[in-house]
DNA sequence: TCGAATCCAATGCAGTTGTATTGGACCGGA
DNA sequence: TCCGGTCCAATACAACTGCATTGGATTCGA
């Protein structure tokens, strides 16, 4: 999924494609997190990364590529955040706290991952109408159901898994929305996991 | 909410000025849920609507009071939606089969409702752009949980609700995106009703 | 019947959009 | 040194955007 260089071309090559069209990425996420994704434009986006339009363009011939270049940047920053909080975890957590921390680490809980969020949900309504790139956003949580499920007890675990990620989901959209603050959302988690992990009558 | 005729004007009143608006802004949620609310322009609305672009400026005269009057519509759409499926129930129904009804009623699971569906998804990533349209919506949720919270058993409702709430909204995305099945929402949603239900140990 | 107001079609306008094209600076290998 | 390639700035262009303006058709109270 990261390619390390990209040498695979024929001649000179002295600046590092994959860095710069990252960071174009990284400008048009900012642009998207205070405008919305409408706000997008070539010539934006290329103000907010300081460089020339013309240079945007010459690494994304068109937008639809440069929007799926950076739809993989959020999965990819997000994908790394949950498995940098993981590692602190140290091995074989509780599963109880491994979903928790996992959890906490998507939600859009501090400003700075408030910007990423607000562009997750913008993609989401994006894809919403492009069927063509809502596969990766699929395959992600498929991913998580079997991943979640797996850590759950007892059975039923995997409608219980779905519900989780969908509770999580809708934490992100009311908290991104300012309809919960960040002390419900977490009351709401911890009464869900208390929920998943106390034993039934 | 929902104004009978309007006739607070002066002089010459012919046309239903309220009916007019909303069959404006019926095609506009037909472009939005057909290509996404970035695809809405004047112009694009008069056409679906079957009108000119000139009779589109006349009864909004911007973008903006356009957008507006259409997420009311949205809002009072699926408000009638829920009250008509409640309505159903009779008098006195089951608290859990009563929140069941209500949600399946919100959750996009038809073609028809799915179309209501994009477009709120889409307004819920407009909103969180522009704070100034988010408290309509902010409102919808905060009366909801307290609807909810009151159904629940035992302590703890508030969170509870919270979370309820949550999981449906993020059933409704991932029903959207196409990352759950029909089957797989409802079974996720049985059990956590299930779990709310259920007596605990 | 005569203004006056509404209703709405038509057109114009300045700004923005995505994209194609051109041209030149710079570098590699031959 | 020269040449083919990359890199990127500049410009052009047609299409589209929201909005303002104009003007005529229609209708209603006086």
């Amino acid at each position: 999924m990261r390619r390390p260089c990209e040498t695979i071309d024929t001649m000179p090559r002295k600046v590092d494609t994959h860095q710069r069209r990252t960071r174009i990425a990284d400008a048009l996420m900012r642009v998207a997190a205070e405008q919305g994704l409408e706000a997008v434009s070539l010539r934006h986006v290329a103000a907010a990364a300081g460089v020339s339009p013309g240079m945007v363009q010459h690494y994304f011939r068109t937008k639809d590529e440069m929007m799926g270049f950076a739809l993989e940047v959020v999965r990819d920053r997000t994908q790394v955040r949950v498995t940098e909080a993981l590692a602190r975890l140290g091995v074989e957590p509780e599963p109880r706290l491994l979903l928790r921390t996992m959890i906490t680490a998507i939600l859009p809980l501090d400003a700075e991952t408030r910007d990423d969020g607000r562009v997750a949900l913008a993609f989401l309504a994006y894809t919403a109408v492009r069927p063509a790139a809502a596969s990766a956003l699929r395959e992600d949580t498929t991913q998580m159901t079997a991943f979640i499920a797996r850590l759950l007890p007892g059975p039923g675990a995997e409608p219980a898994a779905a519900g989780l990620l969908a509770l999580m989901e809708g934490l992100g959209v009311y908290l991104l929305g300012g309809h919960y603050t960040t002390e419900q959302a977490l009351a709401a988690l911890d009464a869900q996991l208390d929920r998943l992990f106390s034993p039934r009558a």
